[in-house]
RNA sequence: CGGGGUGUAGCGCAGUCUGGUUAGCGCGCCUGCUUUGGGAGCAGGAUGUCGGAGGUUCGAAUCCUCUCACCCCGACCA
């Protein structure tokens, strides 16, 4: 650990190291980028280069733990949020925004929310001048405020499901930040619902987290495991909150999205009644759910190489560059105009009913060699190079993201051969995350065990592992795992493994394993 | 909040211990020419409140005092 600590240190401060390994160009033939650090040198510095030299974001250094999203980077989010928001959509949710500033006293009205929420509120004391009377709170979440209106809008059992979502930005004052994973403001959605019954309430929660989990794998290409939270992992205020839970390349686990049945616990809190069609006065049943800008942070991790950024096809915000190369002015004219009419036909195909977006990278004074790189970094799926050679045979030169290897495809035929190819990268991206998640996932039957998998060296050197145990849902269980550095990630919906067995710390009997992890 | 570290050009750093020309180096950027099938070469050029305030001194990036910010490690978290 000290060890660690040092390097780390010296690679912040004086250490000459990383500037002299990133100053001088590497041979091109090395395969290996001069600017990213391996995976399996550093997974957290390779993370952030992969960020770096794919343009996503930086920190905003300005603010403590706060980012800028760059346009490549807010680009993935863009298609992120347009394909949950017909998601949505699709299953009956509105658009709604409720404000950023909240009054104190909502958060203290449910116990257990201003509880959790307290030690990572921003609070607005002074506004125009003035001391305010009640400061606001900055939102960590909309919960509270929500409810408020939620009992202004509501009035009969006509009047429910109430299915709300809400896009916006959530503060949240955390101690330690990294770029998408964790910042003190984020992105996300926010889903807010009110039922009249318990059972319809709890359909509503496991209905949206399978939402996010089919967004995850069909079109992230990142499996996931979906699972409800111990008690003591739960929202605050939830009565029980369920997560999709995936795999990083380096084994821990990443919570990529909550879906929460709320009870009525806020419904009792912020008074959201309504008249039944038995004429009496009940409390609503809530549910919300969210995903954040950490989904970004989650498709990093997921694919990417030591080359720097991969991306499904799916969110790519460039599906194909196409990389001309030439001598002459004559070669540049000849070559660019049929990269162009490329270009325009390539347009015409549809992913997941999506035109292909395609780039023609004409700019002058810079090598194909530096174009390859350029966008390898950047994520694009796949690259056609275009050369007075390949014009004069009829062919051009594709280059998969995923792939090792370039190979020639004929003109002819070549937008739905590169359809195929993306549909294709599509799918091998997440059978190969799926088959990491298996190879990855072990079964331990004692506490022992369970620590030796999980031992500190063997996480930091990329051999996290999911653990499948047999546990109680209870704090005192939940306790013991952290002492591992470790925690509960989840009670898996679905049981892949061997039913009932005893728990490896009380040995109470217990109705299945529990997934067990070190996690971001 | 505890422990550690760093603030010098857009980025990465040297210079600070031992005060003294015009504060350097690499990358990037700009201009021109030659290049262009895996990160181009040469020549020329632009860019600095040395984190901030105060002090010591003939003289401070360098010494002293105070202060601010950020990063890393831990406890908390989407």
């Amino acid at each position: 650990m000290s060890q660690s600590d040092s390097d780390k240190g010296k690679q912040q401060g004086g250490g000459a190291r990383a500037g002299e390994g990133r100053s001088a160009g590497r041979p091109a033939t090395s395969g290996q980028s001069d600017k990213i650090t391996a995976r399996t040198e550093d997974f957290a510095a390779w993370y952030q280069d992969v960020i770096r030299q794919g343009d996503l974001a930086e920190a905003a250094e300005v603010v403590k733990g706060a980012m800028v999203i760059k346009p490549h980077g807010y680009a993935i989010w863009e298609k992120i949020q347009a394909d949950l928001d017909r998601r949505f959509k699709e299953t009956g949710h509105k658009n709604a925004y409720f404000p950023l500033l909240i009054p104190e006293s909502f958060l203290r009205r449910e116990a257990e929310h201003v509880e959790g929420f307290s030690p990572e509120l921003a609070v607005v004391t002074i506004g125009g001048g003035k001391t305010l009377e009640e400061p606001y709170v900055i939102r960590p979440t909309s919960e509270t405020i929500i409810g408020h209106f939620f009992a202004r809008w509501i009035e009969s059992w006509r009047d429910l499901p109430l299915l709300i979502n809400q896009w916006a930005n959530v503060v949240r004052w955390e101690l330690r930040t990294r770029l998408f994973l964790r910042t003190t403001e984020f992105l996300w959605q926010e889903g807010h619902t009110a039922h009249a019954t318990a059972e319809e309430a709890r359909a509503e929660t496991l209905r949206m987290l399978g939402v996010y989990a089919d967004f995850a794998e069909s079109v992230m290409a990142m499996p996931v495991i979906q699972g409800r939270k111990t008690q003591a992992e739960k929202f605050a205020g939830a009565v029980h909150s369920f997560a999709i839970e995936a795999m990083m390349q380096n084994g821990l686990a990443l919570q990529a999205g909550t879906s929460h049945d709320l009870g009525q616990n806020f419904g009792k809190a912020f008074n959201v009644r309504f008249q039944n069609k038995d004429k009496e006065l009940d409390y609503v049943w809530q549910t919300s759910w969210g995903v954040s800008t950490r989904l970004i942070g989650g498709l990093i991790m997921s694919h990417s190489d030591d080359q720097g950024l991969v991306l499904p096809p799916r969110l790519a915000p460039i599906h194909v560059v196409i990389v001309p190369i030439y001598r002459s002015d004559e070669e540049r004219a000849a070559v660019l105009e049929q990269a162009q009419r490329l270009a325009t036909d390539l347009r015409a195909q549809r992913l997941a009913g999506q035109a292909l977006s395609v780039e023609v990278d004409d700019r002058e004074g810079y090598k194909p060699g530096f174009k390859y790189f350029h966008w390898e970094q950047r994520g694009v799926p796949l690259r056609l190079e275009l050369g007075p050679r390949d014009l004069a045979a009829g062919q051009a030169v594709c280059k998969r993201r995923d792939a090792a290897a370039k190979q020639t495809l004929p003109l002819a035929g070549l937008p739905e051969r590169v359809l195929a190819e993306l549909e294709a990268m599509q799918r091998e991206l997440l059978d190969r995350a799926r088959q990491r998640l298996r190879e990855h996932t072990v079964l331990a039957n004692s506490f022992e065990e369970l620590a030796a998998i999980l031992e500190p060296a063997s996480a930091e050197q990329g051999g996290g592992k999911f653990v499948m145990v047999h546990l109680k849902d209870d704090a005192a269980c939940d306790a013991k795992i952290k002492e591992l550095k470790a925690s509960v990630r989840c009670l898996p919906l679905v049981d892949a493994h061997d039913g009932p067995g005893k728990c490896i710390i009380t040995g109470e009997p217990v109705a299945q394993r529990a997934v067990v992890a070190k996690a971001y």
